[in-house]
DNA sequence: CGGCCAATTGACTGGCGTCAATAGGGGTGG
DNA sequence: CCACCCCTATTGACGCCAGTCAATTGGCCG
């Protein structure tokens, strides 16, 4: 604003990640097709159990089962995407970049989480998919969107419960990067992803997996990469977690939970597609 | 975080809203009903024309009319909504509080935006809707919304697109609040704004009616009340826009648009329930 | 071994928050 | 009709949180 030209060249990191792995170099190994009858992910105690019948149409759906690396991009910002997709396993993230290459993680995606609905009900992605670890996919066509509208009403409201889910999570990312300072912003984040993963069944001990570099969390929080990392050794300088192994470890959920002024949303049995 | 309890006191602020009119004490005057097939909203170029058979569904959805003073609470965080509503007239936005008082403005709403959506797909909200303006409401039972599923796929469809299309603006508001500065967030909120005024033909010769407070232009940023103010002035004396009389007239919006890296959304002709 | 990348840490800077004093408008009551 | 209050806004002084710059380390891989 204030000083045009020379602007905050985070770009350059920027760039660094765009030669990344992109979704075409990508190695997209062919998984066997997971038909959902069969799904493991489904039958986990966080997801709503549909009868024989809803659970095949919803196989019908499905056109593929894709394997991606991690750090591919599962959509891009800015192109027309033809599909939609729930996570089967791994981890995945939503962000939205400046043209000066700063990005904001807009949110994070855990298994069952599904992925597109904004770029699919609009023309064009506005934002783009990157996979933070290795993930599979379970593709569904978005043309066949309007089938489910007109042939599967309770279905479509899934969708539309999903999206609404989706929405109430970024509210809750707005408001702490809005009003948290960045050591409250980070435990909440950290803490969110804790209870998401225990919801299914992820955490072991107080521990999980916590596959997010530096640079990911200052993205998320709207904090410079060094900042994002001296706030982090700070938060375990005073003891709120461990990390080893890619594994973090909260040593006491609930008392940190007031720290950060977190609140537990409702946890619910959620519909999947 | 560091310093738990003399949390920042913006609380005080947050008290004597508080005590400003609520639902209750608001002057809940009775509007005519509007009936949908006379809607002089609905045929504005902004919105999908539809068909009688159609309006006349939404019209039978629809369960009152009603109007509320600037300053209202339309839908209260933390307490279960029984209705959605669709904004006839005026302005309103969502917010979401943390408990020391801070509070975030999630996203404002300009008339024939759809309301309570998220509150209303969940049990409970978990943010506020004021009334920024004196408003007018087309209240709609959500518990008709299942019926729209089955009996309306267009409509539900409809729905499902209003949901994604304020995810997307939400989305947006993360992005700015996280990585643009103080200058160039306010240039783009108010940017954003303006559009979406212009596109309801709110707007004449570049100027139209600017309701926030400086209160308000604070908590949607995520910026103190003073810095508000002082990047507000900054931005008068370099001649972007000018204020009076309650309208905001930019002054070049092309030009101010590269200033803060905004980029036009699409504005396709949309749904309004 | 050398290059690349994620991460860490210290020193310095600056943007934004906090405190505080002041001004102006609108409503209300003496 | 003016006094008084409350609320919104403005402006300056000061301080701190977070950004920037830069040097260093350690892991991984060719």
């Amino acid at each position: 604003m204030t000083q045009d030209q020379p602007t905050r060249l985070k770009a350059m990191r920027q760039m660094a990640t765009q030669q990344a792995p992109t979704r075409q170099t990508t190695t997209r190994q062919m998984p066997a097709f997971v038909p959902c009858e069969r799904c493991p992910l489904r039958r986990k105690a966080a997801f709503m159990q549909k009868d024989e019948k809803e659970v095949s149409f919803i196989n019908g759906l499905k056109s593929a089962h894709l394997r991606f690396a991690a750090g591919s991009q599962l959509i891009q910002q800015g192109t027309e995407e033809p599909n939609l997709f729930t996570l089967f396993s791994g981890w995945a993230f939503r962000h939205k970049s400046l043209p000066d290459g700063n990005r904001q993680i807009l949110s994070f995606l855990l298994p069952g989480d599904l992925a597109g609905l904004q770029a699919t009900l609009q023309a064009e992605a506005e934002h783009g998919i990157d996979a933070l670890t290795d993930v599979e996919l379970c593709i569904f066509p978005r043309r066949k969107l309007l089938d489910v509208f007109e042939k599967a009403p309770a279905l479509a409201y899934d969708l539309a419960w999903l999206g609404s889910r989706e929405e109430r999570m970024i509210d809750e990312n707005l408001l702490s990067v809005g009003q948290r300072g960045a050591a409250e912003r980070m435990v909440a984040l950290i803490l969110g992803l804790y209870r998401r993963a225990e919801h299914l069944d992820l955490v072991e001990n107080q521990s999980f997996l916590f596959p997010l570099t530096k640079q990911h969390l200052a993205d998320a929080l709207g904090l410079s990469l060094v900042h994002a990392s001296k706030t982090w050794s700070s938060l375990q300088r005073l003891n709120i977690f461990t990390y080893a192994d890619r594994r973090l470890t909260l040593v006491n959920p609930r008392a940190t939970e007031r720290i950060a002024s977190y609140f537990d949303r409702d946890w619910r049995v959620r519909p999947i597609l």
